[in-house]
DNA sequence: ATCATTGCAAATACTTTGCAGCGTT
DNA sequence: AACGCTGCAAAGTATTTGCAATGAT
């Protein structure tokens, strides 16, 4: 995908966020509007991340404030947070289901690969143990192509 | 597997940990015993599990002693450590290395599903984006048998 | 005017660290 | 004696909450 069409498919989504938001009964303040940019503009950026980047425009911008935005999205479903136990969050606005992640254990990027028959795969383990899947969390770690060309370091 | 069976297995696996730690330069003493113990016992005990379990013998014992034994059994490769954003990370000392968790989010149970082809499917995604991919982390979210039965409460 | 939102400060949850004393080898 | 281990207290990191002031509808 270009980065043009990426930057499209963002505004996109930026509208799409707001409208539902405002149907939920809640506000597009300036600074949610900046802070969903923040989000959806930055690759899977943290919470400190979107402060910095938000801090920019806002100078009174408080750390609390992010977060409570980002736990406003979550509850309607516009975001998907990926914890990591101890390190901070990453969020993603662009594709708020969940679905697998592809994440460098040197410089930090994280992409979405493509995951074959997932679908059978959790039916298979549904049928297998009698448990409901309603939701999970599939994370694999390495090195991105760059981090690998740089050497062993 | 039956209960006895898992005993002996977990028997096994304390023995076999302990031979590590000591050829590893480390000290088998009686708390690092009973933590081991606890963690083999348990059902993907958290630290506090593991702490109060551990407690009831040695009234002494303190949590940050059960959490710098874990570290240590993580450096060392002897247990895996679940990390949940913001909740208690639970560990598993039978099977230390990544494999995917089936989690009941209402009463914690975590059971270890087969999964089909991981390998094919990390192969794949390999290829397809570049990566090398190092360890994983596999979770998948629902309600076990018991809570299902149990209702929407 | 009403009621959500902001932003500061304080609180929380979990985990890690510093360090003095203890116990093994 | 040397060195790892224990356990208390204090620090640290990421996140959440209380509340008064602010601002959107």
């Amino acid at each position: 995908m270009t980065a043009a069409k990426l930057k499209q498919q963002a505004h996109a989504r930026l509208e799409q966020i707001a409208g539902r938001l405002k149907k939920g009964g809640h506000r597009m303040t300036p600074q949610r509007m900046a802070i969903l940019k923040a989000i959806l503009d930055g690759e899977h950026p943290s919470a400190e991340d979107v402060f910095k980047s938000v801090a920019m425009q806002f100078p009174s911008m408080s750390l609390a404030t992010v977060y409570k935005t980002l736990a406003l999205l979550k509850k309607e479903g516009q975001v998907l947070e990926l914890g990591f136990g101890g390190q901070e969050s990453r969020f993603d606005a662009l594709i708020p289901k969940p679905h697998p992640h592809l994440i460098c254990t040197r410089c930090g990027e994280i992409v979405d690969p493509n995951f074959m028959d997932l679908e059978r795969a959790i039916q298979a383990m549904a049928d297998q143990t009698g448990f409901r899947v309603d939701t999970h969390r599939l994370d694999f770690f390495g090195l991105c192509p760059k981090c690998r060309a740089q050497g062993t370091a």
